[in-house]
DNA sequence: GTCTATACCATGATAGAC
DNA sequence: GTCTATCATGGTATAGAC
């Protein structure tokens, strides 16, 4: 079945707070996004911050769903972090022309000193957990939320860097470095994980 | 002698673009941070674009200068390198509320699709050309501007998840952690700069 | 559920007095 | 150089017909 008009315009404004921002998106944008008229948005939400809420929910549920495919996908922690680290591939053209999604509505939330801030960094914390659980799995309990925090700091980095220079090859390496380190971290825990040791250094 | 009125225009629009953002400060915005009418705006700046221009002039230049001040501090180019590290504790409290300066206007700028954005991002590429130069004088000639990418990047990283997260204990490890990464490239390069050679693991 | 019409306000920008 | 109107525009939001 189709879409309900609730469901599509969360998602054509999904879309543009992606593209545009949040604030720079109007109530008109998401209308000519779809077919529908700029009054009638009131019958499925009171503010455009319920908009904004509800548009934070599908992206949580959306990255819970993916998280779920690579957990299913990965043979190993090593593999599943790889594909949480391969995303800035996968999604490159879009990265370099709007930065990471989660990173830049976090940031304009942060500036707008908005009420669904701490709602939107909630997206970060699912990957974060996730990325824990993994680098746990791969017998690094004592410093896995550290190694997971560092981790999507540094993607979020790649992405920024991807925005403001438009360099792929810059992204390449950057993936290759983190899965290098991945492994590295994976070695040092002991050999009973795959031995895909190699040496951190270039 | 006290700020023309055009500098004092120019320095309250750059801390309400830094935290509030471009878009979303207004000229009562200014007009509030400092003894002027709206209307008086006009005589000095035709448009808001101009004063983002001269809120860009205004960030290159201190940028600029803050890079002069690290080469003449620092004694050895890992000591300077050691200075672009260290802002990251220096600025923490900012960075933890708003973000990297440099960071989030190029982002905003980048989903406005603005045509400032190239000029905003000329500040990045000072500190990347000032890195670039330090790695070439530590040995690195070979990688020295990737070199240079990669900690760029890893400090938005860390600048994005001190926002996001508030941890200050995050930012003193990373800050850690890229200080002795820049030693160990600085110890490959060869045993002719000072002998901090340290191992790159935790 | 969807539409049109409209209220209301803040914005960037202009004109002209002082 | 600075001010006080004032304008046109576009934003969120509401009311009410269909």
């Amino acid at each position: 079945m189709p879409d309900s008009t609730r469901e599509q315009i969360v998602k054509v404004a999904d879309d543009l707070f992606y593209r545009q921002g949040f604030d720079a998106t109007s109530f008109s944008d998401i209308a000519a996004g779809m077919q529908i008229s700029r009054g009638n948005f009131y019958y499925h939400f009171k503010t455009k911050d319920q908009i904004l809420d509800a548009v934070i929910d599908l992206r949580l549920a959306n990255t819970r769903d993916m998280l779920e495919r690579w957990q299913a996908d990965g043979a190993t922690p090593v593999d599943r972090i790889g594909c949480f680290i391969s995303i800035l591939i996968a999604n490159q053209a879009k990265i370099m022309a709007y930065g990471c999604p989660v990173g830049t509505l976090c940031a304009e939330l942060a500036k707008l000193d908005h009420a669904a801030g701490p709602d939107a960094r909630r997206i970060f914390s699912v990957f974060r957990d996730w990325l824990r659980d993994q680098f746990v799995a791969l017998g690094r309990a004592g410093d896995a939320d550290d190694l997971a925090l560092t981790l999507l700091g540094r993607s979020q980095g790649v992405a920024a860097m991807a925005t403001a220079f438009q360099d792929a090859d810059f992204v390449r390496r950057e993936v290759k470095d983190m899965q290098r380190w991945v492994a590295a971290r994976a070695a040092e825990a002991g050999p009973d994980q795959p031995p895909i040791a190699e040496n951190e250094k270039e």
